[in-house]
RNA sequence: AGAGCAGGUGGGAUGAUCGCCCGUUUGAUUUUAGGCGUGAGGAAAGUCCGAGCUCCGAAGGGCAGAGCGGUCGCUAACAGCGACUCCCAGCAAUGGGAAGGAAAGUGCCACAGAAAAUAUACCGCCCAGCUCUUUCCUGCAACGAAGAGAUACUUCGAAGCAAGAAAGGGCGGGGUAAGGGUGAAAAGGCGAUGUAAGAGAUCACCGCUUCUCGGGUGACCGGGAAGGCAUGGUAAACCCCGCUUGGAGAAAGACCAAAUAGAGGAAGAGGGUUGCCCGCCCGUUUCCGCCGGCUUAAACUGGCGAGAUGCUUCUCGGGUCUGGUCGCUAAAGUUGUAUGGUAACAUCCAACUUAGAUAAAUGAUCAUCACUCCGUUCGGGGUACAGAACUCGGCUUAUAGACCUGCUCUUUAU
RNA sequence: GGGCCGCUAGCUCAACAGGUAGAGCAGGACCCUCUUAAGGUCAAGGUUGAAGGUUCGAGUCCUUCGCGGCUCA
């Protein structure tokens, strides 16, 4: 684990450049719609947030599912040629808003982190399953106890979903990088 | 030492790495890179109150409605705070109290109970009367027995009659409110005097009411005199009294951009202002046609019109869109000293500037230390409640562990 | 960020202005029937969302919490 992460961004430069554009210019000088430079990788600025109520509407109505672990994610193409997150934490999961926004920041914490293992120009929004009672999967904590899930869980949940999507980059994807640790 | 009461402080610390919002600065030059600075709370919560601020055409008045309710003060204001009064709880420190009015009116007080509020009142107690029964006393006495007989006399017994006494039952009349299984609550309490029986009928003490004297700004407290009981409880039942009160809320509101579809439908001389009344405001237009009045004609004026136009209200539908900028953080501000005040608080002076987001920044990971729990040294776990959303003043609720101050009671020692 | 309403048996609802918490359905036992359904009889099931207060007495009145629902320019 500690290997894994550190070797992603001391070495920010390894990472592929996105696709070509249409004119065949070199991405760098091209003046994109959103500036968002590749390489910049630990950086997680607000433009690749999910912000507008109606970006979370279209991924609902019309994105693909994936579902698996903690997570369901929602995945619809975007015209930019980056990808952005948006993460929802329902209030089932817990009652208490501070441990829902501890969740969502360590949520955002992994994305950071590890985005530039996901294909670009996508929507994605993650959102954490609820847990009905009788069914195992999910996260559900009650309103006594503060859920504290590790960070490496989360992460794993979060690749784990990702690759079985294919929305990961294909030189992720083989068995090595495949998360390893604890589900759950 | 133990038990307890009240108040306050504070809400883990340091470092490393990688980040986020906002501001600022430098370089590039029109949105990027680097540096620097700043970045959650005592409750930010609940939304239970009060204000600032914004809009609502008079944002005016009265009533209704709503809220408050010991007194005095503090405050911008308050259902808040401080001090005091009274009542209740506690041995005490101390805590709690929506603590005006039930002799203005209305309602309610289940069950039980004589009665739940006008005691013409049931049982009971007492008095006198009538009547019945029983017993006793006195008188008369049919009749019977005894005295050898007898209609006479004596003695004994005796149904019955008359008058009276006592006890009991019944009837209606009067006096009385002591007592009466109940009930949350019973008609001033308790003791004596008194009486036919009783009763504030009278007396002492307590309570109550009225008057009065003294103290206090006041709630109220203390003393004295008189009255002679009249006034059950409930107002977080209606209500009365006193005081306060316009409504809606930052999705307030201002500006900008983009987009679409209003010659849509209905109604109207009235409409608006929270409900009602008054008052106030806006509107009842203009044009055309026809008819009438006046006139030489015009102008003016009255009426009519499925006419046009304007206005108002209601309704139907569409778009923006949960767009952007401002509002948006220097304020009843924070800290400290001094003065006044018992205190809440006020005033003066000095210093300081301390979040501003909008699917939501204020973070994540690791290490060491601190405290604490499990535990044989290793080691492992835990460190509360909880996240600003226009801003303040309160209230209420949640809160691991720690520290400080003052006070009360008990025990022991000196 | 506001505003409004509700919480009673397993479910759907009552209980007028404080005075013994009830009805229908469902579930249980029994009867009827060759058997089931229908029908009939019987009992059981509730600290009225929680905690305080007012009252002699709160489902009801007041306060503070908890949960759920509706609504807004």
């Amino acid at each position: 684990m500690e290997g894994f992460m550190e070797k992603d961004f001391s070495n920010p430069t390894r990472i592929d450049h996105p696709k070509p554009l249409e004119d065949g210019s070199n991405p760098e000088r091209v003046v994109l719609p959103i500036p968002y430079k590749e390489g910049t990788n630990r950086f997680f600025p607000k433009c690749t947030h999910i912000k507008k109520a109606r970006d979370f509407r279209e991924v609902f109505s019309k994105g693909e599912f994936f579902g698996g672990g903690y997570f369901k994610i929602g995945v619809l193409r975007n015209s930019l040629n980056y990808t952005r997150f948006g993460i929802c934490v329902p209030k089932g999961t817990t009652r208490k808003a501070t441990a829902r926004n501890r969740l969502k920041r360590q949520i955002r914490e992994v994305i950071r982190l590890n985005k530039d293992k996901v294909k670009q120009g996508f929507d994605i929004v993650l959102v954490l399953r609820v847990n009905r009672p009788k069914s195992n999967s999910g996260a559900h904590f009650d309103s006594e106890s503060t859920p504290n899930l590790k960070q490496e869980t989360i992460k794993n949940n979060i690749l784990k979903v990702l690759f079985e999507s294919g929305y990961l980059k294909p030189r992720f994807c083989n068995s090595k990088n495949l998360p390893e640790g604890p589900l759950a």
